[in-house]
DNA sequence: GGAAATGATTTGGG
DNA sequence: CCCAAATCATTTCC
């Protein structure tokens, strides 16, 4: 019914995929704004295991209902010596059984729904494997954004050259600066500090350039002495040993991390 | 270990 | 869409 649908759609029952767990090895990470690459390959791997565990789970499962059936089969063809047994009433017999069976698969479905939403939430929300920008690309934000308090508010082309020059999406960038103007604005008198640092440290670098924001937003500014934006973002995240232990002994134990 | 800092998401308004 | 504000979850610093 439902769980089934569910399942399905999660990749986790339904047509076998491929060389099941171990066929995520995807080392192609795009240079350009491959960002939800990698952590899917992460995720995949761990929904590999829990289709793994269901069906050895569900397999047992089935092997110990024909089991248990051909016992109680076994049980009547013995007592029909006794008293005559109808076909009827051993089908029936047969039918409770599968019943009760399918009800604790029915269980295994359930957990297995749980565990698949919570490695969904574990892995898809970006909130739990957030890290720090590099000491660079803050430095490069905060002189945009202090150099621009009178209007923090970079266009769409500003936007992606920095985000360019800090290794990081056009989205990130927004987010920070969104970030940012809500967080300056809590407590001006704090933060007017770190505005007369970046302004002393743009004046000290830059000389005689006051690209500030009059004039055109020039794609080809210099930047300063120690740029480097290549250094390819800030490696892979170490993806800390989560271990979710779901309802029916699911345990994933913490792989080897690496790609 | 807890507070502060920080990146990302959600909510609500335009 | 973008933005502000509130909130969440993690990282960093003490």
């Amino acid at each position: 019914m439902r769980l089934d649908n569910m399942l399905i759609a999660e990749g986790v029952a339904g047509p076998e995929k491929g060389g099941g767990v171990g066929a995520a090895a995807n080392a192609s990470a795009a240079a350009g704004a491959g960002d939800s690459a990698i952590e899917h390959s992460d995720y995949r791997a761990k929904l590999g295991q829990i289709r793994q565990i269901y069906h050895q789970e569900l397999e047992k499962y089935e092997q110990a209902c024909n089991e248990f059936t051909t016992h109680v089969m076994n049980l009547l063809r013995e007592q029909s010596r006794t008293r005559p047994i109808t076909p009827k009433e051993i089908e029936r017999m047969v039918q409770i059984i599968h019943k009760k069976f399918s009800s604790i698969q029915m269980q295994l479905k359930q957990s297995t729904c749980e565990a698949v939403m919570i490695l969904r939430s574990r892995f898809l929300d970006a909130r739990r494997r957030r890290r720090n920008f590099s000491k660079q690309a803050s430095e490069i934000l905060n002189e945009y954004f202090y150099s621009n308090l009178s209007n923090p508010y970079p266009s769409e082309e500003e936007k992606e050259a920095l985000a360019r020059r800090c290794s990081i999406t056009v989205n990130q960038v927004s987010n920070w600066f969104g970030n940012k103007r809500i967080r300056y604005k809590k407590n001006i008198g704090k933060a007017q500090e770190e505005a007369n640092l970046y302004a002393a440290k743009k004046a000290a670098g830059e000389g005689a350039s006051p690209y500030s924001m009059s004039g055109t937003p020039g794609p080809m500014m210099s930047p300063p002495p120690g740029d480097e934006s290549s250094m390819g973002g800030y490696g892979m995240p170490g993806m800390n040993g989560s271990g979710y232990s779901g309802a029916l002994g699911y345990d994933l134990h913490p792989e080897s991390p690496d790609v």
